[in-house]
DNA sequence: AGCACGCCGACT
DNA sequence: GTCGGCGTGCTC
């Protein structure tokens, strides 16, 4: 008899566990445990989860262990997405067990228990003294709880005796939410009679059957109950006497359960959506893998395309996967997607529990729903026919991971949209450069949407100097034009929208006489105040401490907390325009689940007059009654240490913009800035993303930034300054030494946060054009450093960065 | 990542 | 003489 073996990655994450290892299949899981199946296997003393990739027959090992279990009855990665992990693993240098964690639902990751239990045939009684009891109460106990009481030594002298056990043992985060159903077990003509045959006594038994009688079909117990008004004691009697029969039923829990959606059909396009959409249906049609940059301000309907995009591939038998920014995961675009395909569309996005999330994701797995609408892990939906994938906001920098495995949402589009021969979409009022400058290039087929449909306006857009507001006396944060503008929409009735972009995100607390600043003693960045609690928190270590009363530097009483900016906002609307109602969003109003849509909801019936916000309500805004946007301050982010900062400033202005005026009503913008000279406010406010792009097209290419180059960054880190140093200073030779002459190496330089949880960082970027030896020579670093564990010295490589830090 | 194995200092 | 510190290396 051939043996049947299979290659297994474990769930360690690890240089050193980073390879498939071998494991024997029992001989009574022969023949059912397939590649992409999660598996149990036992790893030295413990028993951990594993990915099957292959079988084979043979194996270079003489002792093999056995797989102890499968966790699942079919693979929850198909071959497709078996080999996407292995690209992705490439391409990102992480991790193989990183690549398929991310493929999946969280819901489907293990998780561990370690527990104590007596050993076969021992009783309590010969236990020592402490643990008599224990034992005598409990069947096992847990091994952390035993940790916290200082009891590990006792057990493992119990342990090393035999008269105790540990045991492994893996768990599944979220079961299957499965419900008993009922259903008659013989024909309705036999069930009349059996109605007719009851005796009187059985009075509730007959009305169970009754029912059936009326409603020939499967019922959920629950409900079955409910309407008869009787107990399961009835129903459990009729299942004896073999008339009903009761079953288990995977049933989804609904996020929309309570919500209906008014179906839409396919709107009449207008003449450059139909321009537009042809090359993306000739491609679905011809089953061509095409990248398509659909790029059209907002309000020029490129929505409409997508869904009729969709609807072709649909009626193809083929599926679609439509990724959107986070943040507009909004009613606003779920409506659009469920109204137009109903049930066919299951929906990924991180407001759901993590049981919600698994369920719509099975009904992708299960082929139940053709259409997938999520954030960035959407793009993992485990489709086997995909006709098309789309990307909403495209330029947006949610669609990079900025944890392993460090992915953009658009390059793994591309590569399934090639394995499946598909188009891709890439959607956007304002590309990022990248994708642009690869549309001017014909590397992606651009096509346009000139206007805005019903060929509205833009919004007229003004600039104002707050600097000449400061010499002319004016040291509010509202300029005058501002002011003027609220308290007319405030008469007319209309609704605003202030924006208030400010830097980071991040509220800190700050001596306002010696300008001392909380800063976490373990990582060189402020402390982050949290109203819940009261409390100063770290984000990078957790560190926390209480918030001072009195400046530690100076002894200064005025010592405050500085919120997101939108408290203070709000503190002064209150004085200048008291009349007027407001709503405000931030993390502090918008912190439960749910609130963000409720606040969103107020302001759509008019609860309030002005919307004051921060990023979250750049997008997805699409209101009829708003006719002003101010944006407070303009450039806060343009200082920001990033080579993006004026492109992202430009999109972030550009998209607050298009919320004002989008139905009839006209609309208007007031965009209040230090620097009114620089090309990224001054064209955001004429709307003039080709001019940006040329002037930013020619800085990029003059500082050597994409897409003139690529970039991969090394970050090194270790607990002595002069370590990490002396490591980043060898790192950066070594890449001296194996790059050509067009690259450009920098470094060793200290990382913009400079310390994490008292690790001090410094890093290497590399900025170059073409090197086919990249990968390759960062997988050398990667080994050198992550073999080697005693140095203390951590190097994470971050291919195609978009954080420098 | 865990965990075992193994080799050196402070205790019954 | 042992208990226990954590350095080193393996897990199919």
């Amino acid at each position: 008899m051939k043996m049947e073996i299979a290659n297994v990655i474990v769930d360690v994450p690890a240089k050193q566990t980073d390879r498939a290892f071998d494991y024997l299949i029992p001989a009574e899981w022969s023949g059912t445990i397939q590649p992409g199946m999660r598996v149990i296997v036992p790893f030295g003393p413990r028993k951990i989860q594993g990915f099957v990739t292959s079988l084979k027959t043979q194996s270079e090992f003489e002792k093999l262990r056995e797989i102890i279990e499968p966790m699942d009855l079919e693979p929850v990665l198909n071959k497709e997405l078996l080999e996407l992990g292995d690209w992705l693993t490439e391409h990102t240098l992480c991790f193989k067990i990183f690549a398929f964690q991310v493929m999946l639902p969280a819901a489907l990751k293990a998780k561990y228990e370690k527990k104590v239990k007596l050993a076969q045939g021992v009783e309590a009684s010969v236990l020592s003294e402490p643990l008599q009891i224990l034992f005598e109460n409990n069947l096992m106990i847990d091994w952390e709880d035993a940790l916290k009481q200082g009891m590990v030594p006792l057990l493992l002298k119990e342990a090393a005796k035999g008269t105790l056990e540990v045991i492994y043992i893996v768990k599944e985060k979220v079961r299957k939410k499965q419900r008993k159903f009922i259903r008659p077990l013989v024909s309705l003509e036999e069930l009349k009679v059996e109605v007719e045959r009851f005796p009187a006594k059985a009075e509730k038994q007959k009305q169970v059957l009754s029912y059936f009688t009326d409603h020939f079909e499967p019922v959920e117990l629950r409900q079955l109950v409910a309407e008869v008004k009787t107990t399961s004691a009835t129903v459990k009697a009729l299942v004896e006497k073999k008339l009903l029969i009761e079953y288990d039923m995977e049933v989804y829990r609904d996020p929309f359960e309570h919500r209906t959606f008014k179906r839409t059909k396919p709107l009449p396009l207008t003449n450059s959506q139909q321009t537009a959409i042809g090359p993306i249906l000739n491609a679905i049609e011809t089953n061509r893998h095409e990248v398509f940059l659909l790029y059209g301000v907002t309000g020029s309907g490129k929505t409409e395309i997508y869904l009729q995009s969709i609807q072709e591939v649909i009626e193809r038998g083929q599926e679609a996967i439509v990724l959107v920014p986070e943040i507009s995961l909004t009613p606003q675009m779920v409506n659009r997607f469920k109204g137009r395909f109903g049930d066919l569309v299951a929906v990924l996005h991180s407001g759901l529990s993590a049981g919600e999330k698994y369920d719509e994701w099975r009904k992708i797995q299960r082929k139940e729903v053709k259409v997938a609408v999520g954030a960035r892990s959407a793009i993992f939906a485990p489709f086997e026919n995909l006709g098309i994938l789309i990307i909403d906001e495209e330029h947006e920098t949610s669609y990079k991971q900025e944890e392993m495995p460090r992915y953009h949402a658009r390059d793994v589009a591309i590569e399934r949209a090639k394995t499946y021969s598909c188009p891709v979409v890439l959607g956007s009022a304002t590309p990022s450069l990248e994708s642009f400058a690869r549309a001017q290039k014909k590397v992606y087929h651009l096509l346009s949407l000139p206007s805005r449909m019903n060929n509205q306006a833009l919004p007229a857009v003004e600039i104002i100097d707050m600097r000449e507001e400061l010499r002319d006396g004016n040291r509010s944060m509202f300029s005058r034009k501002l002011l003027d503008m609220l308290k007319d929409r405030l008469e007319k009735q209309q609704q605003s929208v202030l924006f208030l972009n400010k830097r980071g995100h991040s509220s800190f607390v700050m001596c306002r006489d010696c300008g001392y600043v909380m800063n976490c003693p373990n990582c060189d960045i402020s402390l982050t105040y949290h109203r819940v609690n009261e409390q100063m928190k770290c984000h990078y270590c957790g560190y926390e401490s209480h918030v001072p009363h009195q400046c530690p530097e100076c002894s200064s009483d005025y010592i405050r907390y500085f919120g997101t900016g939108t408290q203070k906002v709000e503190d002064e609307l209150g004085k200048i325009l008291p009349e007027a109602r407001v709503i405000r969003m931030d993390v502090d109003t918008t912190g439960r689940k749910g609130s963000h849509e409720r606040l969103l909801t107020d302001f759509q019936n008019g609860k309030a007059d002005i919307l004051l916000g921060t990023q979250m309500i750049a997008k997805g805004l699409d209101f009829p009654n708003i006719t002003l946007v101010g944006v407070l301050s303009a450039d806060t982010m343009l200082h920001l240490p990033d080579f993006r900062a004026s492109e992202k400033t430009f999109q972030l202005l550009t998209q607050v913009s298009g919320r004002a005026g989008r139905h009839q009503l006209p609309g208007e913008v007031i965009i209040q800035t230090y620097s009114p000279e620089h090309y990224s406010v001054e064209l955001a406010g004429t709307q003039d993303y080709d001019l940006f792009y040329q002037r930013e097209m020619m800085i990029r290419k003059i500082r050597h930034y994409p897409p003139f180059y690529y970039l991969s960054l090394i970050t090194v880190s270790h607990e002595q300054l002069m370590t990490v140093v002396a490591a980043t200073e060898k790192i950066v030779n070594y890449v001296r030494s194996q790059v050509s002459k067009d690259a450009v190496v920098l470094g060793p330089a200290a990382s913009p946060i400079p310390r994490i949880n008292n690790r001090y960082r410094y890093q290497c970027l590399i900025k170059y054009k073409r090197e086919p030896n990249m990968t390759k020579m960062l997988k050398t670093i990667l080994d050198q450093y992550q073999k080697d564990t005693k140095s203390g010295l951590l190097v994470s490589i971050d291919v195609n960065p978009f954080i420098l830090m």
